[in-house]
DNA sequence: TTTAGCACTCATAATAAGAGAGTGCTAACA
DNA sequence: TGTTAGCACTCTCTTATTATGAGTGCTAAA
């Protein structure tokens, strides 16, 4: 059982680490004006600590150095929100002055801003379609064998696939359509769209339209293409600043790990309501060992549409980075849920 | 005045050095099969070509390594070209084999490939959009306020934005001006509409459209946006593989480059006509003081639309780079001008 | 004109010696 | 019993010293 001294010391210990990189000693501790334990103290206190793995030593003689299970004892027990100051908090409120329905450029925003504030790397999310609702279809003929298809949905949001005209399909038949589509899919959710066409449009497309159901397939194909959340970064390169990164080989695996969209995608979508800090192995993934995720989800009414991380090594201000992405993403929700869901 | 057995010898520690990353000694080249000649006889034409500029020294004992004006010369009339393999044609022909309509995903395809293939960051600039021709115009209201507008292109580009609509603009208004809109503006150039909405299509909606300067103001606002040209990246981190990067120092600098499309816009927009090679400094940008940049220009027709480019190393394998780069811009011209010119 | 030979240079690697920060342990102290 | 002073010990890091060797420039011979 750890004694309220220790957990200071450790607090203290990782602080410290945090700040400068640096292993810190017994003596350097000692002499901080909030410690009143002399060195020895802190000697014996740090031996506990490091038997019970909390710190660690590079080697012998050498100062402690948080372990995984410090940051986490440290995340979880030790840490006291740090107040954002009043520049903080104006600098993430300018996000939302920008026309709220260019979403894509909000959230773009949020990913630079986070990442200028916190000297880290910003990965946001964009909110989630598939409860968008069609608004508008629209099919735009290029030429005699292709044509864009275009829906537009309430969030203001614009997907468009090209597609291959059937053969046999004449400008009118695509009118038809374009108005049978219109009339019976407004207002129906993109994630039930696919259903839709082939079970309700399907009837009427035969009554009315030649070679309908090559049509309907090629239509539905375009529209169907998984309309996928998109990611915005902000800061990519701000890893190559952190001291532990000053080794080229570490920086390679996290560099391409952050560029390759799939893994990142599949590291925050997904992640759980609220703030979650994950730290170094705790990612499931070799790239990120040395690395810590802290995420937090924004929703739209009660919905959880997206999500906000902020990417920085295991020494990473955890107090800081926490507070900044839980406001943004509690402002974020605020902005959305009075735009959508009033 | 440089004898041919300078050049030769001038080309050959170019080659190597390119290969090896290591400064090329007398020695070793003349342990070489294709070198014909005494270590003491290179050494004689080194000094000639060092004091002509073409290669240096980074200390006093060490091999040689070619200078900027040694690489320029190398690639202005030393180069031979390298033919491709088979293997090599196949996978950028590959590009092409994707609907073409989706002109983004073959762009975006064409830089990973072209990184792949390499081992280099790609960048291709995307066709330029300022003569692509209206092909519809739309207007989708999502509430009281706020609508977006949709434009369609005769290339299959959709270009939306959301603006905010006026009071006293009604539905049937909108669709007055959607209507006017498209029967005067179908055909005309991007870059001409500005100025045919402010000419004749601000005298047609004086007679039709309640509040008709606001809306106008606000739609034109909303299509004027520049629309730029569009850049893709493949291979991003790829610079960090390269033994001359190996410091954290070097490495930020042009990563941030990289990151930061504005600059890398400005440095790939605006490439002339043709195979371009711009090594180190030529390239005007501390950023790229050791990078060389190959830009190749694409056409639809004869009017050039856009680029690609290869950032490397000074260090760079120019001959295949060169090959690849040419390859792909003329497959690419070819696959543009035979969808949009004929 | 080319090449062999040789002294010279200088980065790099290996080795040694100190300095210093930090530790663990013991014994004294409150 | 918990805290602290003292001290020997460890181990990294820095600096100095010394090879080692690849490579050069120059001279003289072929």
């Amino acid at each position: 059982m750890l004694t309220d001294r220790q957990l200071f010391i450790l607090q203290v210990i990782i602080d410290d680490f945090i700040r400068s990189a640096q292993p810190v000693g017994s003596r350097s501790l000692a002499e901080k004006e909030e410690v009143a334990f002399s060195s020895a103290t802190i000697r014996n206190d740090m031996a506990e600590l490091e038997d019970l793995g909390f710190i660690e030593k590079p080697h012998t003689s050498s100062g402690r150095v948080p372990s995984e299970k410090g940051y986490r004892y440290y995340v979880d027990h030790l840490l006291h929100p740090k107040k954002l100051n009043h520049q903080e908090v104006e600098t993430i409120n300018s996000i939302f002055v920008d026309r709220i329905y260019e979403l894509e450029k909000v959230v773009q925003k949020s990913a630079r801003i986070l990442s200028e504030l916190t000297n880290y790397t910003a990965i946001v999310l964009g909110p989630e379609l598939k409860d968008n609702k069609v608004k508008k279809l629209q099919i735009v003929p290029l030429s005699k064998d292709a044509a864009i298809a275009i829906i537009v949905t309430d969030t203001g949001h614009v997907e468009n696939r090209a597609f291959t005209l059937p053969e046999q399909v004449n400008a009118s038949d695509i009118e038809k359509m374009v108005n049978i589509l219109n009339e019976r899919l407004v207002g129906v959710p993109l994630s039930e769209l696919h259903d839709k066409l082939y079970k309700e449009i399907v009837v009427l497309l035969r009554r009315h339209i030649n070679n309908y159901d090559a049509m309907l397939s090629m239509f539905a194909e375009a529209v169907d293409v998984q309309v996928s959340e998109k990611l915005f970064f902000g800061g990519k390169t701000n890893m190559l600043n952190q001291p532990e990164f000053h080794d080229v080989e570490k920086i390679r695996l996290v560099m391409n790990m952050i560029d390759q969209e799939e893994g990142m995608y599949r590291l925050i979508s997904g992640v759980p309501t609220g703030i979650q800090v994950k730290i170094g192995k705790e990612n499931q993934n070799a790239a990120m060992e040395h690395c810590s995720l802290i995420t937090a989800s924004y929703s739209i009414g009660d919905e959880q549409v997206g999500a906000i991380a902020i990417l920085g090594p295991t020494r990473m201000e955890y107090s800081r980075v926490i507070s900044l992405v839980d406001f943004l993403s509690h402002d974020m929700t605020k902005a959305l849920t009075n735009l959508y869901h009033s």
